[in-house]
DNA sequence: TTACCGTTTAACTGAACACTAAAATAATAG
DNA sequence: CTATTATTTTAGTGTTCAGTTAAACGGTAA
């Protein structure tokens, strides 16, 4: 890796490193899920959900679409979902 | 993946985020260096390399062995050599 | 022993981050 | 219109992190 892409790699697994956004990419993998959803699943408030989906949609690994006065988020970039089985895969045994 | 690993994974990628750290990884890919090697490759200074090393060490992900009094830093877990392959391949469009 | 080299540790400062609570915005339903 | 629900934003506070400096440690060699 070239130090530009050291940098943007960094920064990436920096965004996915907080376990409320790992988890949150996690739940994503194949379903999009609106805010709500997700804070039944990650014990915390909505504001802090929202807090988190911002950094993530900031790196561009996010993306949404409103329904209603719901908003409906799911991940935009594909790698994302491939670096996360990877991860499993590695990391969690019992897969 | 499950709550506890989501947390052990996120520590892992809270210790691989930073851009020093991961060029670190990088270089120790293939072979050990020093303290010394790291610390030209990596524009800093020798304190903040032996800083950023004992937290990969903290992880688990470097180990190293003593020479003369020089110390040889290696990658000790071989998923992490996978990860960064992995890494590499889906965000460095030129490898 | 002393001098030196490589590495580590400790203390400090400023910056970045995370969470909470409250206010604000957006869309819907009655 | 008002009331309600979903989400976002703002402001405030405490915590964690990163880099610098200087001192300390460990090993080698004269």
């Amino acid at each position: 890796m070239h130090d530009d892409e050291i940098l943007i790699v960094s920064k990436l697994l920096k965004s996915m490193s907080h376990p409320i956004r790992l988890k949150i990419l996690c739940l994503l993998e194949d379903k999009e899920l609106s805010v709500g959803d997700i804070r039944e699943n990650v014990k915390t408030t909505n504001a802090n959900v929202s807090q988190h989906l911002n950094i993530l949609r900031g790196q561009g690994i996010i993306d949404y679409r409103k329904d209603a006065n719901f908003i409906y988020n799911r991940i935009a970039d594909k790698r994302i979902i491939k670096l996360i089985q990877t991860m499993r895969n590695l990391f969690c045994p019992d897969f």
